[in-house]
DNA sequence: ACCTGAACACCGTTCAAGT
DNA sequence: ACCTGAACACCGTTCAAGT
């Protein structure tokens, strides 16, 4: 089959699944297409291209469901869970996006644009919506990330401080720390919210 | 002067601030050095260890005030102020190293030493406290993070949704927003500790 | 103990030449 | 239009040889 653009990103995902974003070399990448290292230059203009185009590739698939009837509580839940569950299918390639490609998630991606209309059915005033946007994408990314890159899951099998017994927590898994931070982040945006916070969109 | 690990260090600390993590290279280092690119190897093992060396000489200046007797979202306050101060003093290395090196922050590190010792006063139980840690270091370096590769001011500079007006929004400062996270967390941690969430750790 | 030249096994990418 | 061989300008790192 014919070279395409398409095909080298895919490809270029199954090499990343395996060993990771670094390994990737326009070589390897070639071979494993039966095809020429040179041939790929005449569908993608460079290897940051190729990258490129598998995070988009990858980052296209992001769908979230409406659910415009539920609490904004439980939809933020539903948006973090739907994102985090994206970044786990490819988690070599969503920890290097999240922090090579700072671009990786644009304005108009259904992501940010579902968050900020949560947000805004959750009443926060139209003149706050992009910071609390940018609140909510930090929150998410930064605990997703942490997670994919082994952070989260360090720092919460810390012993308890300096109690000197026997050192040992339960593991405590990472999808509970994920809980924990959506709960809160939730709290507190609630308390950011006053006596409205629970303002449910009622017949919008 | 002589090859010293912490010379090699410093040197490439400084191209590291000028030209990113990406642009280092063994063989400009050397000649930033006045060294012959191989007699670096007989003071660091490779150029990861490198990474690892100039990352940690900057981490080990990382220094908070105790500030015990004020309350705990006060020296939260205090403490993230300060890790983004650091973290603005070489904006290039520590964009890689939060995102590389998943182990930049270890857990006998001062910031999570004194995250776990706030969180603690604050109330939060001996069984929740690494929880609640990898938590409050997920959010700050997070933001942090954002900050530093521009997610955040892209994000935060969105237009007010679909409302079709000038479509133009007042420039929100990053701080502003990493101000607004950090008061959100903060409230979100209260209501997660309860009434006792305003406890300050009266005499001790 | 410390340095160094040559060399190895790679890279990404250009370009002229092929079909 | 698409492919490709050769080549360029780099890499990190090994190793034997020097002082």
């Amino acid at each position: 089959m014919p070279l395409t653009a398409t095909g080298i990103y895919a490809a270029a995902l199954r090499l990343i699944d395996v060993d990771g974003v670094e390994a990737l070399t326009m070589r390897k990448l070639a071979t494993a297409l039966d095809a020429n290292p040179m041939s790929l230059y005449h569908h993608v203009a460079n290897k940051h291209a190729v990258l490129r185009g598998v995070a988009r590739m990858v980052g296209t698939q992001f769908r979230t469901v409406a659910l415009e009837d539920a609490p904004w509580q439980e939809r933020i839940r539903l948006l973090a869970t739907d994102f985090r569950t994206l970044a786990h299918s490819h988690p070599k390639l969503m920890g290097y996006s999240f922090s090579h490609q700072a671009d990786f998630i644009q304005p108009e991606d259904p992501f940010l644009v579902a968050l900020t209309a949560i947000l805004d059915a959750a009443g926060v005033p139209h003149s706050e919506l992009p910071q609390f946007t940018a609140l909510g994408g930090v929150v998410i990314t930064g605990v997703v990330t942490a997670e994919l890159n082994g952070a989260l899951h360090r720092w919460s099998s810390l012993k308890p401080p300096t109690v000197g017994e026997d050192g040992l927590t339960p593991p405590s898994s990472d999808v509970r720390v994920f809980r924990l931070t959506l709960d809160t982040i939730i709290m507190g945006l609630e308390s950011q919210l006053g006596a409205e916070g629970d303002f449910q969109g009622a017949d919008h």
